[in-house]
DNA sequence: ACAATTATCGACCAGTTGGTCATTATTTGG
DNA sequence: CCAAATAATGACCAACTGGTCGATAATTGT
């Protein structure tokens, strides 16, 4: 590896993190090229040479930050013990605490949203959030359809329906969470998930 | 009441109805002033007799809808009988649909949250939409609260997480389902509810 | 009917910013 | 050390759009 691929490396990686912290300070069409180049410590036009446009380094940002979070939160899910209640519990503990580790940048998902919800033009980001989100379901589910074998969840459970609210949960949670600062929502997640999976439970 | 005055009226309804459609499709900064014009029938310069300028415009739709909205989710709420859980069933059931019925502009919500949770300058936006949050919280809370003390829900249940959680999930289970046309969400979100509320109650 | 008042309009202007490209700087091979 | 190749830069341009304002139209009171 030459002087030009180390560097390649390194300016690429500073321009995602930099684009990451302006796109949450500012939202997509606030955040200048301008800034991001300053914040990142490289030329306006340098940009240019690694992304055909903003759009192209906005997915980017969007591609390296949901593999970063997916991979911090579903890490440890494999390697835990006990029955399906309490691994699902500890799931949806790690996975709300690795996003919520990063509350600063959760705004930068508002703008992934609004691009993912534009039918006409943004397929691309609606088919990679629901690929993710579809991820963290599957895993979720196969969970819950564990725990209706081992008869620890209710027989009659809807296990497409539940792994969907749990999820979408850990969404809310964090919209609130970042919306109010004071709002413990660790300790609200925790006791919440807790009441769901109580209601899971085979009687 | 004169001719000036009817249009006014009219004009404003047209304006804030068409700002509504525009902001939704396009998002805030794409929604071109000229675009809510055309849709609304009127002249550009027309805009800004009712509305300073563009934020304020926003501003005014966001306060129209989250009220219309408000009106129609809590309406019912108090006309129900019931003990609390099956209210509590009822009232998050309804809410949910209100929202629901309106899908194809629930995406001025991420705006309205963009706008909310940028702590530097809209404080305002932060301030109405916690407060439209901590209505619904109150209403939940109040029920939750109601059913310890009939004993239908589980004494040591802790009140404000619950509350927190189950409108997060509202908000959550929206987002899929504004994402993903094809999630029945109506059929899952009543489901969850019922989990999540069967994991409240006293055993 | 008519002039004063009120409301509407859209061409225009000024400010902003994504993207380009000629110039400069750095690295490489020999 | 030098010239070719590669990379970085930021002044500049073109396109876009929020907001203005002089001109026009509608309504009112008399």
């Amino acid at each position: 590896m030459n002087k030009w691929e180390k560097n390649k490396q390194a300016k690429q990686a500073a321009i995602l993190s930099s684009a990451l912290t302006i796109f949450s300070e500012k939202g997509y069409t606030a955040a200048k090229i301008a800034d991001i180049a300053r914040a990142a410590g490289v030329g306006k036009g340098t940009i240019y040479e690694y992304y055909r446009n903003k759009e192209a380094l906005f997915f980017a940002v969007f591609q390296w930050y949901t593999d970063f979070l997916a991979g911090n939160s579903m890490v440890d899910a494999a390697s835990l013990g006990g029955n399906a209640a309490r691994r699902l519990n500890a799931l949806m503990r790690s996975t709300f605490m690795a996003v919520y580790d990063q509350l600063d940048t959760f705004s930068v998902f508002l703008e992934f949203w609004a691009a993912a919800g534009n039918p006409a033009i943004r397929e691309r980001y609606r088919v990679s959030m629901l690929n993710m989100y579809e991820k963290l379901t599957t895993l979720i589910a196969g969970l819950v359809e564990e725990g209706k074998r081992s008869r620890v969840f209710h027989p009659d459970l809807d296990v497409h329906a539940t792994a969907m609210g749990l999820v979408s949960s850990l969404d809310g949670l964090m919209l609130q969470a970042w919306m109010d600062r004071t709002f413990d929502a660790p300790t609200a997640a925790n006791r919440f998930f807790d009441t769901v999976i109580r209601g899971m439970r085979a009687k």
